[in-house]
DNA sequence: TATTGTTATACTCTATAACTATA
DNA sequence: TATAGTTATAGAGTATAACAATA
């Protein structure tokens, strides 16, 4: 019990090796709709958070205000989102999620379903659903959303 | 059952986004030991495919020859492998794990295992081993080694 | 003076292209 | 001429720092 387990059988090797393979799965698929991942980020956050601030949208993914800018033009650009801008403090944006937005998420999450259902294809029903249990854990207790 | 899941909920978005985390502080653990995650992949495909050509080693690895050059001057400079000419046709370069590159390679193992043993500390005995078995079959189905 | 959003700049990772030496 | 390795260069992604508008 107390022996080495070789390094490519362990969980951390396996979830960085198949997050990293899924995601440029993903990140390919969603290209088609002119999304990269970060929008898709962006769009699940407002979609369960509401309208937000730049800066509350960018310390809730945890990254730069600055790639917010970016994030959040490209997602404008789409259609996705408008920014109004806060009439009490008018350094605010409030990122507010469009019809738009919400159609593309829809699609987001069709794709991954699709990618799911490839992915496990070679798993029998209860390793499937063992799994996506699992992993439903580790998200939650990661702070990911649900 | 032909509903559509919500993205957080999926399979996908789930790896995707704990292999991004898991890979992060995988990383930046092996960083005290002068490692970058290439090299602990490159360590891994010398263990187990035994001496191979830089060319070779870049093909096992999925990455740009250019790339494998600077992966394995790291690793040289660190002892942890060294490149034998080939006298038979003295273009090649033969990548040979030292004895330092085996130590180093079993520190990155302890490492994740200690790592596999934070992120699932909140999962019981059954839900961790269903887990790694069901990741074992993913890996295995996606060519990462064993 | 402090904060929000923006722009300018720099750093990391990795690929493609150009080059050297061998074949 | 073709191939293994190397070096030069470029692009994607993201961070930090400088700046403008507003508080």
């Amino acid at each position: 019990m107390n022996d080495v387990t070789p390094l490519p059988a362990t969980t951390t090797f396996r979830l960085g090796a198949l997050g990293s393979i899924v995601t440029a799965r993903f990140t390919e698929r969603i290209g088609a709709l002119g999304l990269k991942p970060k929008d898709v980020g962006l769009l699940t956050l407002l979609h369960d958070d509401g309208p937000v601030s730049q800066l509350e949208a960018a310390r809730g993914m945890g990254v730069a205000p600055s790639l917010m800018v970016t994030v959040a033009d490209r997602l404008e650009a789409l259609g996705a989102l408008r920014r109004l801008r806060d009439p009490g403090d008018r350094r605010r944006q409030h990122l507010v999620l469009t019809e738009q937005g919400r159609a593309l998420l829809a699609r987001c999450a069709t794709t991954a379903q699709e990618l799911d259902a490839e992915l496990t294809a070679g798993l029998d029903e209860r390793d499937r659903a063992a799994l996506n249990h699992a992993l439903g854990r580790l998200a939650a207790a990661n702070g990911l959303p649900h």
